[in-house]
DNA sequence: AACACTCGCAACCGCTCGTTT
DNA sequence: GAAACGAGCGGTTGCGAGTGT
């Protein structure tokens, strides 16, 4: 289907021309960024204002990074992607100067691969085993709210079964000494989680998916600790928090009420209700004392006396 | 040299969502 | 409330360059 702004005037297809580029530079200079179905006009280009807005976002803009992707722009992209899935803008957000299409094109044409020559099933980033797999679908695990919040400082998710479900939230920015603000992205993968107390959210999905049913809901409600809680060690600071679960309440009943900041310390406290008030859930640093919490859409729900 | 094939990437397509009329 | 419009996103396609035979 042609775009509605493509039929009402001829416009040109494939590639562009330097002359083309030029003439698309010069009108945004001249006009700046405003309305990109008036864009072939003011310019003279016959393209559609689609065409122009690709062309300037993917290739034109200045302040873009081209060439190849760097070791650690590619495992930066390995660990968002298994978090969240084929968001290649969100992901892009990650990667400084780089566009959403270059990151799926850098997908595509060469991550996949190197995926699955290791074994790796890269929609899922699980083992291709065909085992594991049917334990997989047979406990019915569904990660669902998958989100980065805000500006990418933590991860939340939810892992949700028949029976039980659990929210996370995981800091997945570090900072080099604390409480100054959070100045690079680390990948899940960089943490060491080896702590009993602090599990590597993505390692725990994934040894969740391979138990069984029980050994699941033990894992979810019972070893694991409901509590606040952080870790810092040489270089820098870590926060997950996981949020306990009761599998007979429904999700969606309470919501976060209040959040209250320390601002000097660029410290968070937030709280969310529970069936015995307000329960204080978590202690975190952040660069962004206006920090909002609405994240915790899926809302939580505790037992009295759990903190 | 000529052809076939692969690969990476730019661009397009179809769709959704939010805003305006 | 419906239609039109604009912007953005993810999937897909097609072209050109590189490589192998």
């Amino acid at each position: 289907m042609v775009h509605h702004c493509c039929t009402k005037q001829k416009v040109r297809r494939g590639l562009w021309s330097p002359e083309e580029d030029d003439k698309l530079v010069k009108c945004i200079q001249t006009h700046g960024l405003a309305c990109w179905s008036s864009v072939p006009k003011l310019s003279g280009l016959q393209r559609c204002g689609k065409s122009c807005r690709l062309r300037w976002i993917n290739y034109l803009r200045p302040d873009l990074k081209k060439g190849s992707f760097t070791e650690e722009e590619e495992r930066t992209i390995i660990d968002v992607h298994r978090i969240l899935g084929n968001k290649w803008a969100q992901i892009a957000k990650h990667l400084p100067r780089r566009t959403d299409n270059e990151v799926k094109n850098f997908w595509n044409s060469c991550i996949k691969k190197k995926l699955i020559a290791q074994g790796l099933d890269p929609e899922t980033h699980n083992l291709l085993s065909p085992n594991k797999n049917k334990l997989k679908s047979s406990n019915n695990i569904a990660i669902k709210n998958k989100k980065f919040y805000p500006e990418d400082t933590h991860e939340v998710f939810t892992i949700e079964t028949s029976r039980t479900s659990m929210n996370f939230a995981s800091i997945v920015k570090m900072k080099e000494s604390p409480p100054t603000h959070f100045q690079e992205f680390v990948p899940l993968s960089q943490f060491e989680h080896n702590q009993e107390n602090h599990p590597n959210p993505a390692m725990l999905i994934d040894e969740l998916q391979h138990c069984s049913m029980t050994e699941m809901e033990n894992t979810i409600l019972d070893p694991i600790p409901i509590s606040k809680f952080g870790y810092m060690d040489d270089d820098f600071f870590v926060s997950t928090s996981h949020f306990g679960t009761i599998p007979e309440v429904p999700l969606k009943q309470q919501q976060v009420q209040t959040i209250e900041s320390t601002h000097e310390q660029q410290q968070i406290m937030y709280r969310v209700q529970g069936t015995g008030g307000f329960q204080e859930t978590g202690t975190t640093y952040l660069e962004d004392s206006n920090f909002n919490l609405d994240f915790v859409e899926s809302s939580l729900d505790f037992p009295h006396g759990i903190f």
